[in-house]
DNA sequence: CATGAATGAGGCTTCATTCAT
DNA sequence: CATGAATGAAGCCTCATTCAT
């Protein structure tokens, strides 16, 4: 999401990109605390240009967020297309632990940083595609229908949380869903 | 568990314990990127006295680690001798959940220092005791018999993660427990 | 004072105004610790563009000293011929502390910069120029015959400088000059 | 001026008052602007230390600052002492302007760091002590009684000023507070 | 043993300057 | 010529750790 006001250069968008990526990368795997020197060396740029690109340390953290945030509404949107929508949701709770790895930038921030980031927007967007899939599935019969959006939100967080810090395999990751798509199943 | 080839002084011994709950406290508020100076000063103790009880910082982590899951392991034995077998292992997910927030430490550390820190022993304990919970819970009839432990465990973290990084409330941690407690019960 | 060995295009002698100007707006408010990217934004043009016509911050600093003493010669000029020669010197040193907020580049670049910048020959100009003013003044009467142009220009800086950096309002300007003149004029 | 609640170690006040020395020379040669780094070095003490006892650059600067206004009010009450009261006043102006290097600090200081920096109470002492001076001088008669406070301050930070950044060999000190000297004094 | 001063590597950020577009 | 992205040295400051008192 570039701020394109003026077009920019084709080699500075490249490199804007290549940093969002290489940060992607060394957040997930150091967390949040590792060095913007590294970003940069991943990314193949001075440290001068990721300063350039991000003033702040926490204006990059921001913008991964955004991407990941918007990656994750936009899975949402194709799941509602290809699926029945009696499992839809279960699908987006199955993708969302298997990328758990990937994901772990975005809990971590949202833990660690808290406070200090705010990206309610994109948040609100999530929400909102997440209430979707939840509606369809319980008009298709597959949730109960006094289960709510703010707890579904909550497991989604939980269990993505625990999939990157516990290190699940896909075994204990397909069990673990089970029991919560039981929980989230009608009632019989 | 303080290492006691030698008995160690009573004054020492008091400095160790201030240092440990002040370290619980100050990694539980600011994190685990809060500075050792911090935990010296909120214990009264000088900089060096706490390097002398705990070589690393590393030390320190893990050290507080062990005291909480010695815990966690005691609650369960209090659960297993006030409860119902058969909710046993809920009211073990509920004090937990409402916890959270004390325990913010021990996950924050499980997932920052990850490969660092490694404390087998306590983990495993806990393990046991909670497998104990489980047991007991299937053979009350009140949890599924097709659901292990692993995955029990699983979703004790998760929901615990959750509940710390998502700030969930009152009304909010029922809500999911819920949902969680009807994928763990009998299929109906 | 552009080298022009060759004319110069009319734009790029536009631009090199403009940053003049610019820079010694810049470097009056924030002092010449100011970024050259905050010069070529108030001119409006790129940075580049400001590093080809002066390749280097002090090469600006340079040429704006040296506009801002041609400036000054010039209003000595101007005084020389609508005053009475007997108050000329005191209207200069009037002037230059009432300006002296423009003049604060002056000031600090010598100061800062010291023995980096040199502009012998625009400080000589202004020498000969003051000169002229004591001069007249003495023979006019109104200032004592032993007193001579290192002091006179001692004074001026003096003044200024402390004009500036004290930050003196008009009524102060006006008590700390009468004693200067005082010191100034014929003994009894 | 150490703030010794507790009366601080030997090794400690040592190295703080190395730096302090270390720090005027440097911030005297360089300006302000001049690197931590190399007060360090000059104090033969790590970068860290530096910041142990001063936690900001503008503490250090302060520190300073305090430390020269200090010494200055204590010249006031050594020639209050000394000399007799209608000379002591242009005795105190004349060794502002010999020590002008030492002071350079003190001014650049006062130019620079401007609203950031405040020092007022030191300020304030140094004006009541220059106060005296005048106020005896005038009782003595050397100095006009039209003269007032600021206008001797804002002579003092001029003068002083101006030898620091013109470098005023002492002929030209001489001459320059000559003049000044016969405004001060009675109109014949 | 406790104290707290000293160390110095490392992190974030700024900015003069260079160079591809 | 102008543009503005890229570079990288350098500055300020923090903090885990060591060591003299």
């Amino acid at each position: 999401m570039p701020p394109d006001d003026k077009p920019m250069r084709a080699d500075a968008l490249r490199n804007r990109n290549r940093i969002l990526q290489a940060a992607e990368q060394v957040f997930s795997e150091r967390g949040p605390a590792a060095s913007t020197e590294e970003v940069a060396n991943r990314a193949g740029v001075a440290i001068g240009t990721v300063f350039r690109h991000f003033p702040t340390k926490a204006d990059l953290l921001r913008e991964i967020m955004k991407g990941l945030l918007a990656r994750l509404v936009s899975d949402v949107e194709m799941l509602r297309r290809d699926r029945p929508p009696g499992t839809a949701l279960f699908a987006f709770f199955t993708t969302l632990v298997a990328q758990a790895a990937r994901q772990k930038t975005v809990l971590d921030l949202l833990a660690e940083a808290g406070t200090e980031l705010s990206i309610p927007d994109a948040v609100g967007m999530l929400e909102r595609s997440v209430d979707g899939l939840l509606t369809s599935a319980q008009d298709a019969g597959t949730v109960r229908r006094d289960v709510h959006l703010p707890e579904v939100m909550a497991l989604l967080g939980a269990v993505c949380q625990g999939a990157v810090t516990g290190g699940w395999d896909e075994r204990l990751q397909a069990r673990t869903l089970a029991v919560v798509f039981a929980g989230l199943g009608p009632a019989t």
